[in-house]
DNA sequence: ACTCCGCATTTTTTT
DNA sequence: AATGCGGAGT
């Protein structure tokens, strides 16, 4: 039975179940406002649903795909309903069998990836693959380049395999192939991207694998170039549902409107304010353009916010309105004023990471004025994950429970990407990349001499890299002690490959026998090393996972586009994430710390793309604070140790962009708290706190206790100075002229133009941090 | 063939 | 601070 009798006898089988539900009544339809109900209603033509955050898009979406499915205008599998990460189609599914019960057949809602391979494998052999082909992970991707590159003659480190593999993804992601890319890129690494593309793209295909920009990019192709193969999805995708649509690159907006064409039945959810992966390929322009590439469209907008107060989305909107290039919404909310968003100042990172630990146990205690909260309700987002550690070593010392998400993933893990490349080698022995991983993993005495040898025989006799071998050993051409276990090696695979073959085989029972035959369990049991052990934990869990599969082909397809962890405990544990990872999560408390300008708004990013990365940033801080319920607290640290060194930095220009009203200014809790925050607030905040009495707010008085029952590290200098404010550019002090890059910190007091820094009283460590030395001798500090 | 050590480079965000 | 690489040494 080929996929197409597949598809339409599934189709056959549906009708019967899609007359019971016409007959039920549409409760799905009470539960919405009129926006809402109107996006749902909406069917006749392409609809943009413009849905601000917390607006209730995905019920608007969910209700829509109920509502097709209920009054039986499509089957389950007449609908196309794409998102962007495997959650959130997890999630849309979910909703839909809450309200339909189980609803069999919704078989195109996935991420863009997944349902790209779905249809790759049908059509493979169109773009010169087999059906089995296998998809790369970065890592893999990336060995492969160097590989090309060091044929080429190219010096790796004046031109890193990351460079062209950047620049490859965002050619694929503009939907070019080799043919297309455009005159003008063909200086793109040192001339030669281009004609490195082609060998890359070629060498992909004689391996018979993809890459993740190939899914999409393979898809758009057999479609453009096959007629008769697009007309037939044409006609079973009636109706298209796309979230998330201002994330889109180019390469899925060809991908949609190919599909959607027929019948123009398309209806794409998104937020241009919430674009924020434009570093990836994405295209806002994809939405602010929509209702030109799809003429007669019907623009709805979701306004009303379902989730936050209006404090914070009177922040949120404050922040957003800085931005030129943006459809335009006035998000409005029913719910109760509550509290402003805090705002906060810190002398360094590690004390705010320590005021941020004390609150969420102030918070899950009940000790401030919201009721209290368990630690699923809090989450803190940070700008990039390097700033996570800081709150898990914090964590760890008092004994909170964190979980970390979107932190090194699973199964990019090395050893869960060796065992993968055991299970790839001995389900497609040709598998030439997983042979490469493994064939000396663990240590086989296997070199550098031997593997070429091998590559060669390979290469000559035009066969995989395992029979190369197996053609070596024959000829007895392997040397030494590295003979007897390539041969085992080699047996072993054949064997498992077997197995793999056999009717009703225990798929999990032949993964726990790989591990053990080949000596990798061993390896790590006999490794002393401490992350040993973890290891060998995460190779168990890799183990369980298989559970959910029937084989272990279908469990190396869905892995490849499965990168989160799945891993859900039940314990209460407040949440560290990157704001890009907070993207679609609400939390009643959300902490976003490290406003800093450089680390947020980042500086590269600002650098790279200027303009456009400062909006893209700012984009950020809108999706940070909105992912707030009840409570959002802003802060930023004077200092902050980046690649082991302290730097300084001044508040985020995002903070000046809070709109005043909407903000409580929280007196800074003194000692390291210092009067940075007074002061950077002073600037920031219309000089508000200027005159705050620091020494008699309750703030100090608490932190005085603390600081003698937790004591600092760094000693302590006495040092009295006074910067004039004008003349702040530099210095001197001794002999030595000091450039002040940022501004002044650790303000006690402002007195005219004066600033009087009382580093006793004000605890400071080291002045170092906020003043730049113009010597070179940084470190020698004359505090 | 493999291990160890010193030097250099690095990090924004991820399907 | 942490990792990766190349080269020297075993």
């Amino acid at each position: 039975m080929n996929s197409f009798d597949e598809h339409d006898a599934f189709a056959a089988a549906v009708p019967l179940s899609q007359r019971a539900m016409a007959a039920r009544p549409t409760p799905y339809l009470d539960d919405l406002n009129p926006a809402q109900r109107e996006a749902v209603l909406a069917l006749d033509g392409p609809v943009l649903m413009l849905a601000g955050a917390g607006t209730g898009k995905t019920k608007a979406l969910t209700a829509r795909i109920v509502h097709l499915l209920t009054t039986g205008r499509a089957r389950p599998n007449e609908i196309l309903a794409v998102t962007f990460t495997n959650k959130a189609a997890r999630e849309m599914k979910d909703r839909v069998g809450r309200m339909l019960g189980q609803v069999e057949g919704l078989q195109w809602m996935g991420t863009f990836h997944s349902i790209s391979v779905k249809i790759l494998r049908r059509h493979a052999e169109l773009v010169g693959l087999k059906s089995n082909f296998t998809i790369l992970d970065t890592d893999d991707q990336l060995r492969l380049l160097k590989q090309l590159i060091v044929a080429a003659n190219i010096d790796e480190k004046r031109w890193p395999a990351r460079m062209l593999a950047g620049l490859i993804d965002g050619w694929k992601n503009r939907a070019w192939t080799p043919a297309k890319v455009p005159a003008s890129e063909a200086s793109a690494y040192n001339n030669r991207g281009t004609e490195l593309y082609e060998q890359y793209q070629d060498r992909l295909k004689a391996l018979n694998a993809t890459d993740f920009g190939d899914l999409l990019l393979h898809v758009v192709t057999i479609f453009q170039a096959h007629p008769d193969v697009l007309a037939q999805y044409q006609r079973w995708l009636k109706f298209i549902l796309v979230d998330e649509y201002q994330d889109t690159n180019v390469a899925q907006y060809l991908w949609l409107r190919l599909l959607a064409q027929a019948h123009k039945n398309i209806c794409c959810v998104g937020d241009d304010d919430q674009s924020i992966y434009g570093w990836r390929g994405a295209e806002v322009g994809n939405i602010l353009r929509f209702e030109k590439d799809f003429p007669g469209a019907v623009v709805i907008r979701l306004e009303q916010n379902y989730r936050s107060t209006p404090h914070i989305l009177a922040a949120a909107s404050g922040i957003i309105a800085a931005n030129a290039n943006r459809l335009g919404k006035t998000l409005w909310t029913e719910r109760d004023e509550g509290e402003k968003v805090r705002l906060i100042g810190h002398w360094d990172g590690e004390e705010e990471a320590r005021w941020i630990g004390d609150e969420v146990e102030a918070l899950q205690k009940g000790t401030r004025r919201i009721d209290p909260q368990g630690l699923d309700s809090m989450a803190i987002l940070v700008r990039a994950s390097h700033q996570m550690r800081a709150f898990e070593d914090r964590f760890l010392t008092i004994g909170l429970p964190y979980r970390v998400i979107g932190g090194p993933r699973f199964y990019e893990r090395l050893e869960i990407r060796d065992a993968m490349a055991y299970f790839r080698l001995a389900v497609s022995p040709e598998d030439d990349l997983a042979f490469e991983r493994v064939v000396n993993t663990p240590k086989r005495g296997l070199g550098d001499k031997a593997q070429q040898d091998i590559q060669r025989e390979a290469r000559a006799q035009g066969l995989p890299l395992l029979d190369g071998a197996r053609a070596l050993l024959a000829r007895g051409a392997i040397g030494g002690k590295g003979a007897g276990q390539l041969r085992a090696f080699v047996e072993g695979m054949d064997r498992w490959h077997r197995v793999t073959h056999q009717q009703g085989h225990n798929h999990i029972a032949l993964a726990e026998t790989i591990l053990e035959e080949s000596g990798y369990t061993a390896m790590w049991q006999q490794d002393k090393t401490p992350e040993a052990p973890g290891r060998l934990e995460n190779l168990k869990e890799l183990v369980k996972a298989l559970e959910q599969f029937e084989n272990l082909q279908g469990f190396l397809e869905h892995v490849s586009l499965i990168m989160e962890n799945e891993t859900e405990e039940a314990a209460q544990k407040v949440s560290i994430m990157t704001l890009h990872a907070a993207k679609g999560l609400e939390f009643p408390v959300v902490f976003l710390p490290g406003w800093e300008d450089g680390l947020f708004p980042s500086q590269r990013s600002m650098d790279e793309s200027g303009l456009k990365g400062l909006e893209e940033e700012r984009r950020l801080a809108y999706v940070g604070i909105t992912r707030a319920e009840v409570l959002c607290t802003v802060s930023f640290a004077a200092n902050r140790r980046v690649y082991g060194q302290w730097q300084s930095a001044l508040p985020s220009r995002f903070i000046d962009e809070l709109p005043a009203d909407h903000v409580d200014v929280l007196t800074p809790p003194g000692l390291y708290g210092g009067g940075f925050g007074a002061a950077g607030m002073a600037s920031a905040m219309d000089a508000r706190v200027a005159s705050a009495d620091v020494y008699n707010s309750p703030g100090w008085k608490r932190m005085q206790d603390r600081a003698a029952t937790r004591p600092v590290s760094q000693p302590r200098e006495t040092r009295h100075v006074t910067i004039d404010l004008d003349a702040v550019s530099s210095f001197t002090l001794g002999d030595r002229v000091f450039h002040v890059k940022f501004g002044y910190g650790a303000v006690v007091a402002i007195e005219g133009d004066k600033l009087d820094v009382d580093f006793e009283q004000a605890g400071l460590k080291k002045i170092v941090a906020r003043f730049v030395v113009a010597a070179a001798a940084a470190d020698d500090v004359p505090f």
